[in-house]
DNA sequence: ATAAATGCAAAGACTTTGCAGGTAC
DNA sequence: GTACCTGCAAAGTCTTTGCATTTAT
């Protein structure tokens, strides 16, 4: 799906249940679906706060909560400072962390989705998500040492 | 390895170290190093509470802090209240949590260590450490409704 | 008109830290 | 004796919440 046909069928479906579609929220929404990295609610914030001055940060979290109820973004937990936001690809997938910058790389590993499913089944959860995170060092980080 | 063996050539390691054994740590790492849990901080510090009264909160902290740096315990990040840490298996396994009762299960998924290190080599990381958690509802729960 | 959203500041929850006094060695 | 450890309280971080005001519809 498009970027631009996603946002406008979240949209669509908030008009729906009654949610306002106001500028602090459009742009909120639109900075998190279209961001390529793995922002952070100050991140977000600061990236919105030219355009929009009376943007506060309460509500760039109260928007994101949103956004994670509605299952259009995917929560990043590292235990650093400030979660981070996947609006490109909600489902879950695992990351490469690296512990000294930050960077933070998205990877596929195929078969990951079957496994947590048989481990489940064989203790009988049901499953509601997964996260598979790889912390380390980066190689430009490697590189300087 | 026995739990009173790995006790013990911590502790030796620790002297080594000219760390001291006060009787508060004593209490608290052999609490999480025998603990069959995932237990919290807190849980910790109640539980030897009892015994040794003048134990601090803040002093809990130092020692798990301790043990992690030791390599003697898995720190556990549910994103809940509270880190939770394993004390007897401190490598990397998968963890299943209930996000209704905070049941945590310890799973085995053979593979998945060569996978991390195949992932890694590929980007050119270094793993440091990595994890697999599954949230979902446990078997209890699902019953209850 | 009115139910919902905003902004502000305060509160919360967990963890870390600074420091004076205590203690293992 | 002394470097390390403890306990206390304060500070720090990130996030949530209460409430009066504003605003999308």
């Amino acid at each position: 799906m498009e970027n631009s046909d996603r946002l406008a069928a979240f949209l669509e479906r908030m008009k729906r249940k009654g949610k306002r579609l106001t500028p602090q929220r459009l742009a909120i929404v639109q900075a998190v679906l279209v961001h390529g990295g793995h922002p952070t609610v100050e991140q977000i914030h600061r990236q919105i706060l030219p355009a929009y001055p009376t943007t506060s940060l309460a509500t760039v979290y109260k928007t994101i909560s949103l956004l994670k109820e509605e299952g259009e973004i995917l929560e990043l937990e590292f235990g650093e400072r400030g979660n981070r936001y996947d609006g490109i690809r909600p489902k879950p997938h695992p990351h490469m962390v690296c512990t000294r910058c930050g960077t933070i790389l998205d990877l596929e590993l195929s078969g990951l989705e079957a496994d947590v499913a048989r481990l489940a089944r064989e203790v009988g959860f049901e499953v509601e998500s997964h996260r598979l995170d790889i912390f380390g060092i980066c190689p430009a980080c490697k590189q300087k040492g």
